[in-house]
DNA sequence: CGCACGATGCGCT
DNA sequence: GCGCATCGTGCGA
């Protein structure tokens, strides 16, 4: 049983041709796969089970919706196969991958994984930021910002390509779990679009709740 | 368990 | 200034 002590995997790392097609294809085919961050001697990652798709300027949830390029979004209008990282809520990064051709905006958030490698340096760099909690590994990245956390991506990241540098997605086989859809989780605009897509039972889901963002009241 | 809320910093109006 | 592709904690059931 080699996965406990396995620091790669060995399967093919994704050609940029699976990254050049529809966002939703792209965000289909990626459950399953394999996402590696290598930092130094430290490499962490797992299996993807949770994708959100954002689409150009006719979808009101995306970044590249009716603004055209800004300093922020500019990756996701460029070459696929690229990491899009950005910041928000003043804590956390989020990590999409680039899709279709040069020019079309496009890219998938990776919403979560089931971890497979570098469990123990996934620990701590989450550890380090929720001081004190112990932490299930099925919490170590069930969401976004977890990720990210969990495997070091901060907006260094950002524009870096995939497969070549210290992010990479291996292939994998077919998941055996159902692919379900839903809207996607925490918009306010777009969350009625079915492109959020999970593996059926799988517990390293996001528990993120879908529907629109609950107003926020001031004091 | 579920819901509610504050933290926190940057992009954009 | 406002809002955000979130998270952890606190509190009630």
């Amino acid at each position: 049983m080699p996965s406990m002590h396995e620091t790669e995997p060995r399967t093919h790392i994704l050609p940029g041709s699976f990254f050049a097609r529809d966002t939703v294809t792209v965000a289909h085919g990626l459950l399953g796969k394999i996402l590696v961050s290598r930092r130094g001697d430290t490499v962490t990652g797992g299996r993807i089970v949770e994708t959100e798709a954002y689409l150009g300027t006719h979808d009101p949830g995306s970044h590249a919706a009716t603004k055209g390029i800004t300093g922020r979004n500019a990756v996701m209008y460029g070459p696929p196969g690229r990491a899009y990282v950005y910041f928000t809520y003043g804590n956390h990064h989020m990590l999409n991958v680039v899709t279709e051709p040069e020019g079309i905006a496009g890219a998938v958030l990776v919403r979560a994984l089931e971890p497979l490698f570098g469990v123990d340096a996934m620990m701590r760099r989450r550890a380090s930021r929720a001081a004190g909690a112990r932490l299930r590994e099925r919490d170590l990245a069930n969401g976004p910002g977890k990720l990210a956390a969990a495997l070091g991506i901060d907006l260094a990241d950002n524009g870096s390509v995939l497969g070549t540098g210290t992010l990479a997605v291996h292939d994998a086989p077919d998941p055996t779990e159902p692919v379900a859809t839903s809207g996607r989780v925490g918009l306010s605009d777009g969350h009625e679009l079915e492109l959020r897509f999970y593996l059926e039972g799988n517990p390293y889901v996001s528990k993120g709740r879908v529907g629109p963002r609950p107003a926020r009241t001031r004091s």
